[in-house]
DNA sequence: ATTGCAAATGATAATCTTTCTCATTAATAA
DNA sequence: TTATTAATGAGAAAGATTATCATTTGCAAT
Protein backbone atom coordinates (compact mmCIF):
# COMPACT_ATOMS: atom_id res chain seq x y z
CA UNK A 1 0.00 0.00 0.00
CA UNK A 2 2.34 2.56 -1.54
CA UNK A 3 0.44 6.08 -0.74
CA UNK A 4 1.08 8.36 -3.52
CA UNK A 5 3.02 11.58 -1.90
CA UNK A 6 3.05 14.90 -3.08
CA UNK A 7 2.80 18.18 -1.78
CA UNK A 8 -0.12 20.11 -0.29
CA UNK A 9 -1.38 21.75 -2.93
CA UNK A 10 -3.13 26.00 -2.81
CA UNK A 11 -6.44 24.27 -3.07
CA UNK A 12 -5.91 21.53 -0.57
CA UNK A 13 -5.08 24.37 1.73
CA UNK A 14 -8.44 26.29 1.20
CA UNK A 15 -10.36 23.37 1.49
CA UNK A 16 -9.03 22.84 5.35
CA UNK A 17 -9.37 26.75 5.65
CA UNK A 18 -13.18 26.64 5.19
CA UNK A 19 -13.48 23.56 7.68
CA UNK A 20 -13.69 20.85 4.98
CA UNK A 21 -12.06 17.52 5.81
CA UNK A 22 -9.48 16.85 3.94
CA UNK A 23 -9.69 13.11 2.86
CA UNK A 24 -6.86 11.90 0.94
CA UNK A 25 -9.48 11.96 -2.58
CA UNK A 26 -9.90 15.47 -1.99
CA UNK A 27 -6.11 16.38 -1.14
CA UNK A 28 -5.32 14.30 -5.21
CA UNK A 29 -8.02 16.01 -6.63
CA UNK A 30 -7.40 19.84 -5.04
CA UNK A 31 -3.51 18.71 -6.49
CA UNK A 32 -4.71 18.06 -10.01
CA UNK A 33 -6.98 20.55 -10.43
CA UNK A 34 -3.91 23.43 -8.89
CA UNK A 35 -2.07 21.55 -11.59
CA UNK A 36 -4.46 22.41 -14.54
CA UNK A 37 -4.59 25.47 -16.72
CA UNK A 38 -7.15 23.98 -18.86
CA UNK A 39 -11.15 23.77 -18.12
CA UNK A 40 -11.36 19.46 -17.66
CA UNK A 41 -15.15 17.93 -17.36
CA UNK A 42 -15.33 15.16 -14.27
CA UNK A 43 -14.27 12.66 -17.24
CA UNK A 44 -10.88 14.00 -17.33
CA UNK A 45 -10.36 14.98 -14.15
CA UNK A 46 -10.68 11.27 -13.01
CA UNK A 47 -8.55 10.16 -15.81
CA UNK A 48 -5.57 12.61 -13.98
CA UNK A 49 -6.52 11.98 -10.50
CA UNK A 50 -6.21 7.86 -10.82
CA UNK A 51 -2.75 8.50 -12.27
CA UNK A 52 -1.56 10.28 -9.33
CA UNK A 53 -3.60 7.86 -6.89
CA UNK A 54 -5.70 4.95 -8.52
CA UNK A 55 -7.56 4.72 -5.34
CA UNK A 56 -10.28 6.89 -6.19
CA UNK A 57 -13.89 6.59 -7.95
CA UNK A 58 -15.59 8.96 -10.53
CA UNK A 59 -18.14 9.36 -8.10
CA UNK A 60 -16.00 10.85 -5.60
CA UNK A 61 -14.50 13.62 -8.32
CA UNK A 62 -18.39 14.23 -9.16
CA UNK A 63 -19.00 14.76 -5.22
CA UNK A 64 -15.62 16.82 -4.76
CA UNK A 65 -16.15 19.29 -7.88
CA UNK A 66 -19.44 19.49 -6.50
CA UNK A 67 -18.24 20.55 -3.04
CA UNK A 68 -15.63 22.36 -4.40
CA UNK A 69 -17.76 24.58 -6.15
CA UNK A 70 -20.50 25.00 -3.51
CA UNK A 71 -17.74 26.58 -1.98
CA UNK A 72 -16.42 28.74 -3.52
CA UNK A 73 -13.11 27.39 -4.47
CA UNK A 74 -14.28 26.01 -8.26
CA UNK A 75 -16.27 27.43 -11.04
CA UNK A 76 -18.47 25.58 -13.26
CA UNK A 77 -18.21 26.64 -17.27
CA UNK A 78 -20.61 25.11 -19.63
CA UNK A 79 -19.42 25.35 -23.30
CA UNK A 80 -21.54 23.44 -24.63
CA UNK A 81 -20.73 19.77 -25.14
CA UNK A 82 -23.52 18.82 -22.42
CA UNK A 83 -20.47 17.76 -19.83
CA UNK A 84 -19.95 20.53 -16.95
CA UNK A 85 -16.36 21.50 -17.03
CA UNK A 86 -14.29 23.12 -14.13
CA UNK A 87 -11.46 25.47 -13.60
CA UNK A 88 -9.97 27.01 -10.11
CA UNK A 89 -11.91 29.97 -9.47
CA UNK A 90 -9.70 33.08 -9.03
CA UNK A 91 -6.64 31.62 -10.05
CA UNK A 92 -3.79 33.75 -10.91
CA UNK A 93 -6.11 35.82 -13.29
CA UNK A 94 -9.47 37.60 -11.87
CA UNK A 95 -13.31 36.81 -14.02
CA UNK A 96 -12.16 35.95 -17.36
CA UNK A 97 -14.32 35.17 -20.59
CA UNK A 98 -13.97 32.82 -22.72
CA UNK A 99 -13.73 32.44 -26.58
CA UNK A 100 -14.48 29.09 -28.17
CA UNK A 101 -12.58 28.46 -31.35
CA UNK A 102 -15.84 27.17 -33.78
CA UNK A 103 -13.57 24.33 -35.78
CA UNK A 104 -11.20 23.17 -33.12
CA UNK A 105 -12.82 23.41 -29.87
CA UNK A 106 -9.88 25.28 -28.41
CA UNK A 107 -10.59 27.89 -25.26
CA UNK A 108 -9.12 31.12 -25.09
CA UNK A 109 -9.17 33.45 -22.32
CA UNK A 110 -9.83 36.71 -22.08
CA UNK A 111 -10.24 40.01 -19.59
CA UNK A 112 -11.97 43.02 -20.52
CA UNK A 113 -12.64 46.15 -18.02
CA UNK A 114 -14.91 47.83 -20.31
CA UNK A 115 -17.45 44.24 -20.95
CA UNK A 116 -17.06 43.88 -16.83
CA UNK A 117 -18.21 47.60 -16.95
CA UNK A 118 -21.02 47.61 -19.74
CA UNK A 119 -22.69 44.38 -18.54
CA UNK A 120 -22.93 46.02 -14.79
CA UNK A 121 -24.02 49.03 -16.29
CA UNK A 122 -26.75 47.07 -18.43
CA UNK A 123 -28.33 45.26 -15.57
CA UNK A 124 -28.01 48.05 -13.02
CA UNK A 125 -30.08 50.03 -15.23
CA UNK A 126 -32.77 47.32 -15.69
CA UNK A 127 -33.22 47.72 -11.89
CA UNK A 128 -31.00 44.98 -11.45
CA UNK A 129 -27.73 43.70 -8.97
CA UNK A 130 -25.57 41.67 -11.14
CA UNK A 131 -24.95 37.89 -9.87
CA UNK A 132 -23.63 35.59 -12.39
CA UNK A 133 -22.56 36.31 -16.28
CA UNK A 134 -22.77 33.50 -18.29
CA UNK A 135 -20.54 34.30 -21.37
CA UNK A 136 -19.03 32.31 -23.85
CA UNK A 137 -18.50 33.16 -27.54
CA UNK A 138 -17.57 31.11 -30.63
CA UNK A 139 -15.45 32.37 -33.20
CA UNK A 140 -14.08 31.63 -36.71
CA UNK A 141 -9.95 32.34 -36.98
CA UNK A 142 -9.43 35.02 -39.47
CA UNK A 143 -7.69 34.73 -42.86
CA UNK A 144 -4.49 36.40 -42.70
CA UNK A 145 -5.11 39.84 -45.06
CA UNK A 146 -2.58 39.44 -47.33
CA UNK B 1 -60.81 11.86 -36.45
CA UNK B 2 -61.12 15.60 -36.47
CA UNK B 3 -58.52 17.12 -37.74
CA UNK B 4 -57.61 20.07 -35.64
CA UNK B 5 -57.84 23.24 -37.82
CA UNK B 6 -55.99 26.06 -37.47
CA UNK B 7 -54.27 28.70 -40.14
CA UNK B 8 -50.66 28.11 -40.98
CA UNK B 9 -48.31 29.89 -39.06
CA UNK B 10 -45.21 32.17 -40.12
CA UNK B 11 -43.33 29.30 -38.94
CA UNK B 12 -45.26 26.90 -41.17
CA UNK B 13 -44.65 28.27 -44.18
CA UNK B 14 -40.74 29.08 -43.51
CA UNK B 15 -40.33 24.81 -43.07
CA UNK B 16 -42.14 25.06 -46.62
CA UNK B 17 -40.02 27.12 -47.78
CA UNK B 18 -36.49 25.17 -46.51
CA UNK B 19 -37.96 22.05 -48.87
CA UNK B 20 -38.99 20.48 -45.48
CA UNK B 21 -41.83 18.07 -45.77
CA UNK B 22 -44.94 19.70 -43.96
CA UNK B 23 -46.27 17.13 -41.94
CA UNK B 24 -49.26 17.59 -39.46
CA UNK B 25 -47.05 17.15 -36.29
CA UNK B 26 -44.59 20.11 -37.65
CA UNK B 27 -47.53 22.26 -38.64
CA UNK B 28 -49.06 21.90 -35.02
CA UNK B 29 -45.51 22.26 -33.34
CA UNK B 30 -44.95 25.50 -35.55
CA UNK B 31 -48.15 27.14 -34.94
CA UNK B 32 -47.51 26.78 -31.27
CA UNK B 33 -44.06 28.04 -31.38
CA UNK B 34 -45.30 31.08 -33.73
CA UNK B 35 -47.64 31.65 -30.74
CA UNK B 36 -45.43 31.69 -27.87
CA UNK B 37 -43.52 34.65 -26.81
CA UNK B 38 -41.68 33.01 -24.07
CA UNK B 39 -38.96 30.29 -23.69
CA UNK B 40 -40.60 26.88 -23.42
CA UNK B 41 -38.52 23.88 -23.01
CA UNK B 42 -39.19 20.26 -25.04
CA UNK B 43 -41.64 18.87 -22.04
CA UNK B 44 -43.75 22.48 -22.21
CA UNK B 45 -43.88 22.49 -25.94
CA UNK B 46 -45.39 18.77 -25.70
CA UNK B 47 -47.89 19.97 -23.67
CA UNK B 48 -48.98 22.84 -25.57
CA UNK B 49 -48.85 20.61 -28.91
CA UNK B 50 -51.17 18.03 -27.34
CA UNK B 51 -53.86 20.25 -26.54
CA UNK B 52 -53.62 21.57 -30.54
CA UNK B 53 -53.54 17.63 -31.74
CA UNK B 54 -53.44 15.12 -29.08
CA UNK B 55 -51.65 12.66 -31.91
CA UNK B 56 -48.34 14.03 -31.35
CA UNK B 57 -45.81 12.30 -29.13
CA UNK B 58 -42.79 14.34 -27.17
CA UNK B 59 -40.47 11.64 -29.47
CA UNK B 60 -41.17 13.97 -32.42
CA UNK B 61 -41.62 17.39 -30.54
CA UNK B 62 -37.49 16.47 -29.62
CA UNK B 63 -36.88 15.59 -33.74
CA UNK B 64 -38.91 19.08 -34.52
CA UNK B 65 -37.16 21.25 -32.45
CA UNK B 66 -33.72 19.55 -33.48
CA UNK B 67 -34.68 19.59 -37.16
CA UNK B 68 -35.83 23.53 -36.41
CA UNK B 69 -32.79 24.37 -35.33
CA UNK B 70 -30.45 23.12 -37.35
CA UNK B 71 -32.27 24.65 -40.56
CA UNK B 72 -32.47 28.23 -38.32
CA UNK B 73 -35.94 28.45 -37.40
CA UNK B 74 -35.16 28.21 -33.97
CA UNK B 75 -32.97 28.81 -31.25
CA UNK B 76 -32.00 27.18 -28.77
CA UNK B 77 -30.53 28.61 -25.10
CA UNK B 78 -29.71 27.40 -22.28
CA UNK B 79 -30.73 29.38 -18.85
CA UNK B 80 -29.11 26.43 -16.59
CA UNK B 81 -31.87 24.26 -16.08
CA UNK B 82 -30.68 20.90 -17.63
CA UNK B 83 -33.33 21.64 -20.41
CA UNK B 84 -32.72 23.35 -23.63
CA UNK B 85 -35.07 25.83 -24.52
CA UNK B 86 -35.94 27.38 -27.38
CA UNK B 87 -37.45 30.39 -29.01
CA UNK B 88 -38.07 31.35 -33.03
CA UNK B 89 -34.80 32.84 -34.62
CA UNK B 90 -34.85 36.54 -35.87
CA UNK B 91 -38.75 37.23 -34.52
CA UNK B 92 -40.34 40.31 -34.14
CA UNK B 93 -36.76 41.53 -32.50
CA UNK B 94 -33.52 41.13 -33.66
CA UNK B 95 -30.50 39.46 -31.69
CA UNK B 96 -31.29 39.88 -27.85
CA UNK B 97 -30.07 38.83 -24.63
CA UNK B 98 -31.26 37.43 -21.47
CA UNK B 99 -31.33 38.51 -17.84
CA UNK B 100 -32.15 36.02 -15.28
CA UNK B 101 -33.96 37.19 -11.89
CA UNK B 102 -32.22 35.02 -9.78
CA UNK B 103 -35.14 34.26 -7.44
CA UNK B 104 -37.76 34.28 -9.43
CA UNK B 105 -36.11 32.44 -12.25
CA UNK B 106 -38.11 35.03 -14.75
CA UNK B 107 -36.51 35.87 -17.93
CA UNK B 108 -36.30 39.35 -19.37
CA UNK B 109 -35.18 39.94 -22.65
CA UNK B 110 -32.91 42.99 -23.75
CA UNK B 111 -31.01 43.97 -26.67
CA UNK B 112 -27.91 46.33 -26.64
CA UNK B 113 -25.92 47.51 -29.50
CA UNK B 114 -23.09 48.52 -27.98
CA UNK B 115 -22.84 45.22 -26.56
CA UNK B 116 -22.97 44.32 -29.82
CA UNK B 117 -20.72 46.14 -31.00
CA UNK B 118 -17.81 45.62 -27.92
CA UNK B 119 -18.52 42.12 -28.14
CA UNK B 120 -17.67 41.96 -32.19
CA UNK B 121 -14.32 44.50 -31.27
CA UNK B 122 -12.68 41.92 -28.81
CA UNK B 123 -13.22 38.79 -30.97
CA UNK B 124 -11.88 40.41 -33.87
CA UNK B 125 -9.10 42.67 -32.20
CA UNK B 126 -8.21 38.31 -30.92
CA UNK B 127 -7.83 37.58 -34.67
CA UNK B 128 -11.38 35.68 -34.98
CA UNK B 129 -14.89 36.50 -36.67
CA UNK B 130 -17.54 36.42 -34.45
CA UNK B 131 -19.91 32.70 -34.97
CA UNK B 132 -21.91 32.89 -31.84
CA UNK B 133 -22.49 35.17 -28.52
CA UNK B 134 -24.18 32.75 -25.34
CA UNK B 135 -24.50 34.83 -22.83
CA UNK B 136 -26.85 35.51 -20.08
CA UNK B 137 -26.93 37.16 -16.75
CA UNK B 138 -27.89 36.24 -13.90
CA UNK B 139 -29.52 39.57 -11.14
CA UNK B 140 -31.07 40.16 -8.15
CA UNK B 141 -33.81 42.85 -7.89
CA UNK B 142 -32.87 46.07 -6.23
CA UNK B 143 -34.35 46.95 -3.39
CA UNK B 144 -36.15 50.17 -4.18
CA UNK B 145 -33.79 52.96 -2.56
CA UNK B 146 -36.31 54.51 -0.20
C1' DA C 1 -58.01 10.75 -57.74
C1' DT C 2 -54.55 6.79 -57.14
C1' DT C 3 -50.38 4.94 -56.44
C1' DG C 4 -45.66 4.38 -54.83
C1' DC C 5 -42.01 5.45 -52.07
C1' DA C 6 -39.08 7.92 -49.22
C1' DA C 7 -39.43 10.13 -45.12
C1' DA C 8 -41.76 10.94 -40.60
C1' DT C 9 -43.99 9.15 -36.61
C1' DG C 10 -45.05 6.59 -32.12
C1' DA C 11 -43.63 3.75 -28.67
C1' DT C 12 -40.05 2.43 -26.28
C1' DA C 13 -35.23 1.08 -25.68
C1' DA C 14 -30.70 2.89 -25.31
C1' DT C 15 -27.41 6.42 -24.15
C1' DC C 16 -25.21 9.90 -21.54
C1' DT C 17 -24.31 12.69 -17.61
C1' DT C 18 -25.06 13.32 -12.92
C1' DT C 19 -26.98 12.11 -8.41
C1' DC C 20 -28.36 8.79 -4.94
C1' DT C 21 -28.04 4.57 -1.87
C1' DC C 22 -25.89 1.96 1.42
C1' DA C 23 -22.44 -0.97 3.31
C1' DT C 24 -17.57 -0.16 4.35
C1' DT C 25 -13.63 2.84 5.41
C1' DA C 26 -11.16 6.69 7.10
C1' DA C 27 -10.43 11.51 9.19
C1' DT C 28 -10.54 14.15 13.20
C1' DA C 29 -11.19 15.31 18.11
C1' DA C 30 -11.40 13.60 22.71
C1' DT D 1 -6.06 4.92 20.81
C1' DT D 2 -10.68 5.10 20.39
C1' DA D 3 -15.13 6.84 19.18
C1' DT D 4 -17.84 9.36 16.20
C1' DT D 5 -19.22 11.17 12.15
C1' DA D 6 -18.54 12.01 7.58
C1' DA D 7 -16.55 10.30 3.12
C1' DT D 8 -15.91 6.70 -0.11
C1' DG D 9 -16.73 2.88 -3.73
C1' DA D 10 -19.64 0.39 -6.50
C1' DG D 11 -23.51 0.25 -8.65
C1' DA D 12 -28.42 1.58 -9.04
C1' DA D 13 -31.38 5.36 -10.26
C1' DA D 14 -32.74 9.57 -12.29
C1' DG D 15 -33.38 12.94 -15.92
C1' DA D 16 -32.70 14.59 -20.60
C1' DT D 17 -31.99 13.41 -25.23
C1' DT D 18 -31.21 10.29 -29.12
C1' DA D 19 -31.72 5.83 -31.54
C1' DT D 20 -34.45 1.82 -33.23
C1' DC D 21 -37.90 -0.15 -35.97
C1' DA D 22 -42.46 -1.36 -37.38
C1' DT D 23 -46.22 1.47 -39.11
C1' DT D 24 -48.15 5.58 -41.19
C1' DT D 25 -48.23 9.59 -44.12
C1' DG D 26 -46.91 13.54 -47.21
C1' DC D 27 -46.35 14.37 -51.77
C1' DA D 28 -44.71 13.81 -56.50
C1' DA D 29 -45.67 11.34 -60.53
C1' DT D 30 -48.89 9.07 -62.81
MN1 LIG E 1 -11.69 42.05 -15.79
MN1 LIG F 1 -25.93 23.17 -20.44
ZN1 LIG G 1 -11.23 29.97 -17.86
ZN1 LIG H 1 -35.28 35.37 -25.89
Amino acid sequence: MKEPTFPDSPLADLCRERGLKLTGQRRTIAFVLSDSDDHPDVEELYRRAVEVDPRISIATVYRTVRLFEENGILQRRDFGGGRARYEVADGDHGDHYHLIDADSGKVIEFENPELDALLDNIVRGMGYDLVTTRLSVVGRKKAKPR
